[in-house]
RNA sequence: GCCGACUUAGCUCAACCUGGUAGAGCAACUGAAUCGUAAUCAGUAGGUUGUAGGUUCAAUUCCUAUAGUCGGCACCA
């Protein structure tokens, strides 16, 4: 039978035992490397069964989807290894994700990481033997009879319809529809990572099965380039850098309530600074609300009943508080504060306010979740008329900031959730339009997260990407139908009627902990100037002859508002010189001779081996210009 | 909260499997060396081995509990 390449070219394909096999006419070499193939936008096994019509195009090992299909077979050689290593596992499920594969196991006995050598070994020997993974359709009864001694498949067999696919390699057999390599020959370059419990499902109230993580390629240098990359990731942990660089520390005694040291201060400040400075540009007026307030305001705002378990609740002269969990009550109050007409709007009320939560003890990660941290929270109220404004306005400026930051995103629009929502289908539709549009408007691309917004209202969240390839979610504007409602809130429109006003929260770090946290592994350490703890470290050659002209230019640089340290120790230039690399600190300079008698400095920047020797007063220059630009160096 | 692993000097690690009261490097301190771009040399000090129990003649080592940390899961207004 004949086939259309998706080149133009015409292919045989033959039929096999199990449907059909592609490329007959490549030569080997190529042959081997095609994974699968798709057809009329499908993607297909070599041994599935097509129709003779439609355009093919053939997946190769470079492809993407060739990687999702190579670890998904591995999780399926995992599979297999397992179950010969241990007779009484019994499988959950075992896809490919963004990084690699898993298997969900249910073992008799607990296992450890110290026996994915020995599964490892028995994988190797089942990729040797180079089994043909064939596919086989079931009906529904004879599938429920294979896996009978399986209570994971014969749930998933129970909820299927029509015929069931399985997989078949050697003696394995795995209920299956998804794409695998033609042969367990193809997977050679694989490791197993980690061990987790995972609920079965999802579900925390179903039993934890034990998940198996690793990693497959078609090469051994992908696989190498991988280890590295989380090696990578593993020496610009934040929690590891913050430890090194003085930034911040978690006492033992305040899981999940980090302290913030000298340098990190430093750091937080600056990122502050700025957050205030460009808000006020924007329009922002900033006020500061209370922890704690009174229980019935927390009744009020409907935080009481939702979230009660997760608040940190104390009484006062027997009346209940609770530490805030949020802004807004507190930013409503404000607003409540004063009657408004129309032509005060928009009200942009911005506050850098410290919340606490109560986050279960095996969520907390560093700065990345913790139980106390400060949102860069403001709330923008204003009439429906200028909603669509402020939103593109909005977007405008954390693209502004994110891009300051060398910080890749993309936009979520999360819709109405199926249930527990309140207000009305006809407002959250018009919302979520609206939100779609701003982002139109501003050119700006989004995806659409349906059901996955807040019980209050649709809202965009801005993911981060960060130099190590990883996501974050940090930044979000959300629109709120609860709150103005709950407290009543409104403003007096042009005739003299009380007209509620739209809510927006929006937040655009998230928490300021957990953005430096990503700040730290996004730059490893090695901040831009203007956010540098320590932004010039002046090396005197010889303390005997160098120090009074090295003292005094720290003193010139102090006084030109650059942080600039100064090494007096008695060591060796190149120790000194180590440690100022050491701590990341982006200029380092060494003053001799030369500099003395020239009036110079000459300096090098972090990470960098070339020597630049310049005039004092151009040097100062170049730091300054390096602060004010906010650039790297 | 759940599953698994881990916790030894300020930091990074060794000794634990097979019980006999802990070692190293860096950092600190003292001294010598005064040196031009990623670790000068020598010496000193530093530990009731996370905490609480238990087993044992004897526990860093084995057992139990507990706290914290890490990898995930669940959760994340």
């Amino acid at each position: 039978m004949k086939l259309s390449l998706k080149n133009g070219m015409e292919i045989n394909i033959e039929q096999g035992a199990n449907g059909f096999i592609i490329a007959k006419q490549f030569d080997s070499t190529i042959a081997k490397k095609i994974i699968a193939f798709k057809h009329n936008g499908e993607i297909h096994d070599m041994s599935d069964p097509i129709s003779s019509d439609g355009i093919i195009e053939l997946i190769k090992e470079s492809d993407h989807e060739a990687f999702e299909i190579l670890n998904h077979s591995t999780s399926h050689l995992l599979a297999q290894a397992i179950q010969h290593l241990y007779k009484d596992a019994k499988f959950g499920i075992g896809p490919s994700i963004e990084e690699g594969f898993y298997y969900d196991i249910d073992f008799k006995e607990p296992i450890n990481e110290g026996d994915f050598a020995k599964i490892e070994a028995e994988m190797k020997k089942l990729a040797k033997d180079n089994l043909k993974i064939m596919r086989r359709e079931l009906s529904k009864k004879d599938a429920l009879e294979l896996f009978k001694d399986n209570p994971y498949k014969v749930e998933l067999i129970k909820e299927l319809t029509g015929k069931i696919t399985i997989r078949e390699q050697g003696d394995f057999i795995d209920l299956c529809k998804g794409i695998h390599v033609p042969s367990t020959g193809y997977i050679k370059h694989f490791k197993l990572l980690s061990l987790a419990g995972a609920y079965w499902r999802g579900n925390s109230d179903n039993k934890q099965l034990t998940r198996i993580y690793g990693v497959s390629f078609f090469s051994e240098e992908e696989l190498t380039k991988y280890l590295e990359l989380i090696e990578e990731r593993k020496r610009r942990d934040h929690r590891k850098l913050g430890k090194e660089l003085g930034l911040f520390m978690i006492s033992e005694y305040g899981p999940g309530f980090p302290f913030w040291l000298p340098n990190g201060m430093i750091l937080r400040n600056e990122l502050e600074n700025f957050w205030y400075k460009r808000h006020e540009e924007a329009g922002y007026v900033f006020v500061k609300t209370p922890i704690m307030l009174s229980k019935e305001l927390w009744v009020t705002s409907g935080h009481w009943s939702n979230y009660k378990d997760n608040m940190y609740i104390t009484k006062i002269d027997d009346k209940e508080f609770a530490i805030k969990p949020m802004n807004c009550p507190g930013g409503i109050l404000v607003y409540k504060n004063d009657l408004h007409s129309y032509k005060d709007l928009p009200i942009r009320m911005g506050e850098l306010g410290l919340v606490h939560r109560h986050e279960a003890s095996g969520a907390l990660n560093g700065l990345f979740r913790v139980r106390t941290f400060t949102q860069d929270d403001a709330h923008v109220f204003c009439r429906e008329d200028q909603l669509q404004d402020e939103i593109v306005a909005l977007l405008r400026l954390f693209d502004e900031i994110y891009t300051l930051f060398g910080l890749d995103y993309h936009i979520e629009l999360s819709t109405k959730p199926e249930k527990g929502y309140i207000g009305d289908d006809r407002i959250w539709k018009k919302s979520e339009e609206i939100l779609g549009k701003a982002c139109r408007t501003s050119g700006k691309e989004f995806i659409i997260n349906e059901g996955d917004g807040a019980f209050y209202g649709p809202k965009l969240d801005f993911k981060l990407r960060d130099s190590m390839n990883r996501i974050w979610q940090c930044g979000t504007i959300q629109l709120d139908m609860n709150l103005p409602e709950r407290f009543d809130i409104f403003y007096i429109d042009n005739n003299n009627q009380k007209v509620r006003p739209i809510m927006l929260h929006r937040a655009l770090f998230g928490s300021i902990e957990r953005f430096i946290g990503i700040l730290i592994e996004h730059f490893g350490g090695a901040f831009p100037t203007w956010l540098s703890p320590v932004q010039v470290n002046v090396l005197p050659v010889n303390n005997k002859f160098h120090l009074v002209y090295a003292r005094d230019l720290v003193e010139k640089m102090k006084q030109k508002g650059i942080r600039a340290s100064i090494d007096e120790s008695e060591e060796k230039l190149g120790y000194r010189l180590r440690n100022s690399q050491m701590k990341k600190i982006p200029y380092t300079i060494v003053i001799g001779d030369s500099e003395v008698r020239d009036g110079t400095a000459t300096y090098r920047i972090f990470g960098q081996e070339k020597q630049l020797t310049v005039s004092a007063e151009d040097f100062i220059d170049i730091v300054i210009k390096s602060i004010k630009d906010k650039a790297r160096y």
